[in-house]
DNA sequence: AAGAGGCGTAATGATTTCGTCATTTAAGAA
DNA sequence: TTCTTAAATGACGAAATCATTACGCCTCTT
């Protein structure tokens, strides 16, 4: 976890700091805004603490700017402005938290400890294979980077398959887990169904398929690596 | 966005779920921990307001449960207990803001606003898509500078798809949502709202729908660049 | 209190999907 | 190679899903 912490007075910033460190985080600091907004851009914090009052850019332009440069770096204000106005102002300009000067030592720590577990929880609800990515949330596929316009029944196929990557799924049971209760030996929807699948997903300068044909045995999904 | 409100005190709560009703949230609302619960595990709200003082199990019980059960809903406390040692350990339970009463109807607003804002992912108050910029503080929409004239429903489907962009999202997950009562099944109130939506901010001289239609699985917002 | 507009409901016509089947292609064994 | 069988492909129509319109209730405003 590493820190930026913007703040001019010499003793809080050394306090907080101290602080900080001692909790087992790396900080780095600063004492105005020119100069957080380039260590900002230099690297990526976990967390940065921000006051609004400080020499050169004040803090909360220096918030918008991040924010114009999309990055999203969890942001807590620190400010001895009460005004409620201000508070808003704020949140609105994309802090994430803020915190009213004077502020325990142990408040702050705990809305860092809040922040940064946030900031980790980004779902990664993602499987990627090949030059294929599957958002099981998003329900929906990229192919380097480039969504493709998958049918209900052609995705549900897709992330049964990547589920089960590199092992060998028959037909009946893809049947069974996409298809409810009508099952029909008679015709081959899923052959067909694989079929459309393949066309969409299929990498025309590469010979070999994603999908690959165990004949007798049913498909299996099959990255190039393995 | 829908909102869990849980305060005992009557008037508090009806001027709480008034204001938010009118900032276009979808509001449920009890007056005990027991329930809160039960809701919580029933819906996926997008934020909880949670007193800690109530009638039942406490507040602090109730985030307590929730974490334990991986729920993350984004928890905002409310209280009147004003001591660090009280805040610190809310947000060291789970908390991920927190309000001490009395507060104003105006920061609450902006706190949610944050809230919703980082479940998402995003960093700023206004997404941009193609030529629609939203401002979720504002909650207007302008298409190349002008101001869009959707209703309270439009706004709210279009912003919740704009914070998903990219992503597919269900009829059911956009009524869950956007609607706080129970909306009968039999109608198709998404569907016309999102006509409706469309009409209003659909580019004649573009082919290409900004809200395009997965069929069988939802509607998707996706701008042209991708 | 009346009017307007938002909003949920329902009905209907349009569109797409997907299962079926027929046909072609490919794989493996003798 | 040739035969057999499995798999791929393409076409088509029924069924499901969706768009759109119209209608009426209800709320909010003035």
């Amino acid at each position: 976890m590493r820190i930026l912490l913007v703040e001019d007075k010499v003793r809080l910033r050394e306090a907080i700091a101290k602080a900080l460190k001692q909790s087992g985080y790396a900080v780095d600091t600063t004492d105005n805004g020119n100069d957080a907004l380039w260590m900002a851009q230099q690297h990526s914090y976990n967390v940065i603490l921000l006051d609004i009052m400080i020499p050169g850019i004040n803090g909360l332009e220096v918030l918008v700017k991040l924010r114009d440069q999309k990055d999203d770096t969890p942001v807590l204000l620190l400010t001895a402005k009460d005004t409620i106005a201000d508070r808003v102002k704020g949140l609105r300009k994309g802090a994430d938290d803020y915190l009213i000067k004077p502020f325990a030592l142990e408040e702050l720590l705990a809305r860092i400890e809040a922040l940064c577990r946030r900031s980790f929880q980004k779902s990664t609800s993602t499987i990627e294979i090949d030059d294929l990515t599957i958002d099981t949330s998003a329900k929906s596929v990229k192919k380097n980077g480039e969504l493709l316009d998958l049918t209900a029944r052609e995705y549900a196929i897709l992330e049964y398959l990547a589920l089960k990557e590199g092992a060998v799924v028959s037909r009946t049971e893809i049947e069974e887990h996409i298809y409810d209760e009508l099952v029909s030996p008679m015709s081959n929807v899923v052959d067909s169904a694989i079929c459309n699948l393949r066309r969409k997903i299929s990498n025309e300068d590469l010979d070999k398929e994603l999908i690959q044909t165990k004949r007798g045995q049913g498909y299996i999904l099959l990255p190039t690596s393995k």
